[in-house]
Order: C-alpha cells, then structure tokens, then sequence
DNA sequence: ACAATAACTGACCACGTGATCAAAAAAATT
DNA sequence: AATTTTTTTGATCACGTGGTCAGTTATTGT
C-alpha cells in the first residue's frame, strides 16, 4: 500500500525514514530551489535508492511542499508570539530578537522559504502565503491599536513589518554576502547586528 | 569562426542577437536560479534554436556569467554616487531612493543578483564580490569619516548599509509576497515605503 | 510459525538537458 | 561576380531527470 493514503496510521519506520529525507531534502532546495534540486542527489544524500525516496513521497512535489509547510509553520512562529502589552516597542524588540534568532538557528529554511518566494512560484502562491495571511493582518490590527492609544509612533504598520522582515532575514539568506564582506565573523554577526536595529526601532517607534 | 575568439571585432548582428539572447536568459535565470534554468527554454524565449544560441555564446555558464556582471555594475552604480557632503543624512536618504528605484525599474536583475548569492555559488563567489568589496569599503571608511565628525550618529556602518540593502531590495525580491499581503497595488508602494524607510533612517541616523 | 503487509531493490522508460558537428544559407569582402 | 567569412540549421549525442513496476526481502500481527 501507498504511504500517503494511510494519513493516521503511520509506521515508525516511516517516520524515521521520511525525517531523512526530509533533512537531506531541505539541503538540496534551499542550495538549489525547486527546479534546480533533483530528487536524484537528494536520495544519494539520503544515502538511499531514488525509488526508496519515492516510496514514502509520491513525487518531488509533494516532497517539496511538505518541507515548505513545516518551514512555514517555523517561519510564522515568532510572529505568532506577537501580542499585547503595556510595553509595545519591548515586544516589537522582542520579535527583531525571535527573527534574528531563527536567521542564525535555521538558515536553510529561511533560503528555503526566500527561495520559495523570489523565485517564480512552482506551487500555487496563494497556497504558501494563505496561512500567513491571517496572522499577519491580526498583527496589523494590533500595531494600529498601539498607534491609536499613542503607544507607538504611528507609521504605516504594513511597511514596519516588511523592514524587520528584511532586515532579519537578510543574515540568513545573504549571509554568503555577509559573511564575505564583514571583517567579524559570523558568531558576533548577530550581536552586532541586533545592537544596530533595536536602536533604529527603538528610536524609530519612540513617542516623544 | 567562433563568436568569442576576436574580442575587439563584434558585428552589429552579433550584438543584435546577444542583446536579445541576454534579455530572454534575465528573464530564465531570474525565475529559477543557475541550474534551474534550461538554455533550451532561453531561446525558445529568444525565438531561436539551442544550437544557433550557442554560437552566440560559448555555453550555459558563459551566458550566466555574462549576465550577472552587467548585473552586478548595475546594482553596485546607486552606492557609487554616495560620496562626501556637507549634509551626509540627506545624501544617505538619496542612496536609499536610488535602491527603491532600483528595485522598482529592475526587479529581474535584483532578483538574479539575489538568486545567486542564496542558491548555492555555481561560480566562485570571490568573483562575484570582489569588485563589490573596493567600493564598499570605501564607503564604510565615508560613513565612518562623517561619524568621527559628528555629523551622523555612531553606528556600525556595516550593519547599516545591510539594513539598507535588505530593506530597500526586499521589495523587488519578495514583490510576491508583499503583493499578495499589501492592500495597496504596486505601484503606491514604492512610495509608501519612501515613507517609512527615510523617516526612520533620517531619525537614527540625527546626532541631537 | 505463518500469513499478510510494509519496505525495498534493480531494471527500465520516456523525456529534457547541455552540447557538438557537418553542411547549408546568408553576408561581407574582394 | 566570385570568394571568403559569418551565421544558421537539422541531425545527433551522451547523460541526467522524474518516475514506474514486477519482484524480492523484511517486518508485523496473529
């Protein structure tokens, strides 16, 4: 029998086996997007037969798009965690930490996610960004509540997100970049690189 | 004889049919990364056989790399401009409007330039950088020369000009995403982000 | 222990890939 | 007009790709 029909009953062996994959597939997309990678290279990483690899995935797309719901699900993750308080420029900070934090812990999957992104849309694009789509207006609403009570500057929320997402993904996916043009190496990055945007947000989101 | 050999010679037919082979592979190549692309669908899309385009140019990498150079003069030409005046907050905010434009007019070529510095390095990533280092180290030593005179606060001037870079690109490399979360269309956003992004830096980057 | 099922293997397939080459057509040079 | 050189074509190549399938081995529940 197939794998993927059984969804509840799933054999620890095929856990193991599908982690596997897994690993070693996340390491091929994100060098190499989806086009690019081969389901080939990946078993040979996986240090297994192709036809092995496709016995627990149907195919490279599914295999592809499992890895980016997980990777999505870890993505969405601190932004979830956003909420509210009496000190919202703290928990703005916060949330630079939990983003800079996940650039230095997961690097593959934030290329693996920018990837998914930049390049053109193999999946259906609505399909990746309709989970993240309602926390992310949830969390607009909330910046415009801090801005209305006068808790923050008010500034266009939608645009605050965007920059943090940019500037804390950036030492993920441009580390190659990065790495070749900072005299640091990459361990002190990090804390150099939150040194420069809590100020900025800090700064920036300050209501005199 | 082949195209390549006599450097100085170039027919306009050649130039003719580069120039549109090159606009044809931006277009792949900034899709679906280096190996991703196929030179087959190249020049489909230049309307020509595979043969006849690789008279043109010697073979797939010849193509890429050709592409990427122009590419990398046009993404390095905004940070050139940036040099010393007597009012260094508003030649940086000029520098951030050159990027946004930049991101705005040729989000193909960000996207390729993105593309290969996230995918793994097809060729060798010292060759891409290197003409990128001379300038940009020259403009930390600028950035640094107007701190020590306390013309603008004293930040890290690396993680400055990282901040500026992911802020300012993420809208030509994610345009997917924030099209699909932006309430407001294309065009609007551009400025909006103008809106956000030098008030922000005009307000960090003020010595008080 | 034994049947049933899950897990795996090796051979194989059609197709797309990057690339080559002899020969023909088109342009340029004389 | 004749000749040389540039440009293009069609046929062809070896190889890697994603994927299938019949048959074999291992694991499981009884």
């Amino acid at each position: 029998m197939v794998v993927s029909e059984k969804t509840s009953k799933s054999t620890r062996i095929q856990r193991a086996r599908r982690e596997e994959i897994l690993q070693a597939a996340l390491e091929e997309f994100s060098q190499h997007g989806f086009r690019g990678a081969s389901i080939n290279k990946i078993a040979k990483r996986a240090d297994m037969s192709t036809p092995r690899l496709l016995y627990h995935f149907r195919d490279k797309e599914a295999l592809y798009r499992e890895l980016l719901k997980s990777t999505l699900l870890l993505w969405l993750g601190p932004l979830q965690m956003l909420s509210d308080t009496d000190e919202p420029i703290e928990e703005i900070c916060a949330y630079i930490c939990r983003k800079l934090e996940m650039s230095r812990k997961f690097p593959r999957q934030s290329r693996l996610f920018a990837g998914e992104i930049i390049l053109g849309v193999p999946l259906g694009q609505a399909e990746v960004f309709e989970p993240l789509r309602a926390t992310f207006e949830s969390k607009i609403d909330l910046l415009q509540s801090w801005m209305k009570s006068g808790r923050i500057a008010p500034v266009d929320p939608h645009h605050l997100i965007y920059s943090i997402w940019a500037t804390t993904q950036h030492y993920a996916d441009f580390a190659a970049q990065i790495a070749d043009l900072s005299p640091q190496k990459m361990p002190g990055l990090y804390t150099q690189a939150e040194g420069v945007l809590l100020p900025m947000y800090r700064k920036y989101l300050a209501v005199e």
